[in-house]
DNA sequence: TCAACAAATGGGAACGTTCCCATTATAACA
DNA sequence: TGTTATAATGGGAACGTTCCCATTTGTTGA
């Protein structure tokens, strides 16, 4: 195998030295003629730039690594197309991380990041502390709307608005025992939305109810089992919260399974709007985020830390949610 | 901000040579006493491994790339976790790139792979050609069962057959007048199951029917504008095919928004066995491909390759798909 | 036409590793 | 204990860029 060819192989093919190639290459000012020159002589030769050596010396990889627990949880996928799609036009590439709701692998994925000089890290973190987010270095911007990381930009929905507004809908349609299926967290839990939900109640001076809240791993089967703990308690809810949409699906197939009509005998709603939300019978209320807007977003935040351009204080950029109401709600029996 | 420790710096703190730092570091023969030495040397000092530098001279960079079109199809992201859990273990990053079905997106993303002297490229290729990988000069592995693109390994499924099942089971249940709604690629068909549909269709022989094929974009609103193409013929299909579950599932909407009762009136069976396949209404038959193990798969032979383990030829590797009876599919109407 | 100045170009060091080869320390054996 | 083999260590070049600074070339205006 042939060696690769250098910009020195070029120079020396275009005759002229390899600080003037290094300087067409990287869009330096060079006089058109020997830009021609050089660029004919790249052609000839078939030089591909180097980035590793050009890394080396200047300390920039154009890779940034996006963290988050588990791509196969649909919420993810739209995040993820929407910091690709921002990123790819900045010319950066983007190593996926899943940590897999493990902290160990959190913690490997960003010595990783470390090692390899990554410019800059997208974390929806799981167990990872600031301080060590902080010993990075490392550009951050967390994804997910997190106060518990201080000194960080995040980029996220307003969950808590949004857990309102399901509730509001739910209470208006006349609920007034509602159940909560909480996603499991390894460390702590849905901080926003069960704040949230303990307001409304309070507000509305409904009594707080324990046997209504259930936890269970983010995924269909958790739903599933969920659903199957509220419905059969003694008073069963009308109504059932579940903190993502992949847990209301388990649950409505728990209600189904169960011989519960939805929203017949009972109602229930999710959060996030994936795109399998729209195509359940009967298709799911739920709180809609603005997934994709929250991947260039926090893509656009972390490129102007990264550039520097930016000597605000850290911020916190939530968007709104909005409530899709669909086929799984309605007024309770009578 | 303090200047990165290098091992040089490691070595002065330990008293030993830079070249006993790199050997402690890349496990190379050290003495007991020595190597405890520059360990504490590298705990004191904070230093962190330059894989940058590293790469400089060793030519590796422990990276990959996988190249799909678009992870937003829930098919993707189970590959993706098999590709990452398996590359994690090898201690390789997993650079992501959605070509949306835009071969310029392609084709910038392998000169990315060039650039970056990634040690590896994973792809399901759209619209590059075989010429084009071989002229990356990096070890590749396609994802998917192609076979018009000699001299690469490949990891798919084998979908020819899968197609075949699908149909058994509907000329089964004495379906004969079976639509096939087809993914549009931008430049080839989905050559296996197209031939795969036809050589059934003459062996039953059962009359082809040109109408009976349509053919749109790999998603929901495709799918949904096929199945309304094929049920408003003067003789409807009692039976769909769809290409995937996607296309399957906008289907199973079309059907239903046009008063047509699933399995009753038409009959449905989709490909991949998305995890939404179990909850639409009906649960959708569908031929299952095992997504996760393919990701692996391909990881592993290409870790292979890259090592240089294997003089062999390429080779075609083709899990079995499986059919997955649900309740989408059903005897016609008399 | 010649200064004076700006623009373009060249040379060489530096980035932080790894790897080869030479050298030194240790172990094994007679 | 001396000799030889082996293991451990050190020194320096090399990887392919970029960037600083010095030098050359070109341009402009009196």
């Amino acid at each position: 195998m042939p060696k690769r060819p250098t910009i020195i192989d070029v120079a020396e093919y275009a005759g002229v030295s390899k600080s003037t190639v290094s300087r067409v290459i990287s869009g330096g000012s060079v006089r058109e003629t020997t830009r021609r020159r050089v660029m004919t002589a790249i052609e000839a030769l078939g030089y591909e730039h180097n980035a590793i050596a050009s890394s080396m010396r200047t300390n920039r990889t154009n890779i940034i690594m996006l963290a988050i627990p588990d791509i196969t949880n649909p919420f993810w996928p739209d995040v993820a197309r929407g910091v690709q799609d921002v990123m790819d036009d900045a010319g950066y590439a983007v190593v996926f991380a899943n940590s897999d709701w493990r902290g160990s692998r959190e913690k490997m994925f960003l010595r990783m990041a470390q090692r390899n000089r990554f410019d800059g890290i997208l974390i929806n973190p799981i167990q990872v502390t600031a301080t060590e987010l902080d010993e990075t270095h490392l550009p951050t911007v967390l994804i997910g709307s997190r106060t518990d990381y201080p000194g960080f930009d995040s980029v996220g929905s307003h969950s808590y608005d949004g857990t309102q507004q399901a509730l509001k809908h739910l209470f208006s349609l006349g609920h007034r025992r509602i159940g909560l299926i909480q996603g499991k967290r390894v460390n702590r839990p849905g901080a926003s939305r069960m704040k949230s939900y303990l307001d409304f109640l309070d507000e509305h001076s409904l009594p707080r109810d324990d046997t209504l809240i259930v936890e269970y791993p983010f995924d269909q089967r958790g739903g599933y089992q969920g659903a199957i703990d509220l419905l059969t308690l003694p008073v069963p809810p009308t109504a059932i919260l579940a903190a993502n949409d992949i847990l209301a699906m388990g649950a409505l197939q728990a209600a189904h399974d169960m011989g519960f009509a939805v929203p017949g005998d009972v109602s229930i709603v999710g959060q996030d709007d994936i795109f399998a939300a729209k195509i359940t019978v009967p298709p799911l209320t739920t709180v809609a985020k603005p997934k994709y807007e929250i991947g260039t977003q926090a893509a656009t935040v972390l490129l102007a830390r990264i550039n520097g351009e930016t000597d605000r204080q850290w911020q916190q950029h939530l968007f709104p949610c909005r409530l899709k109401i669909r086929g799984s709600t309605a007024p309770p029996r009578e």
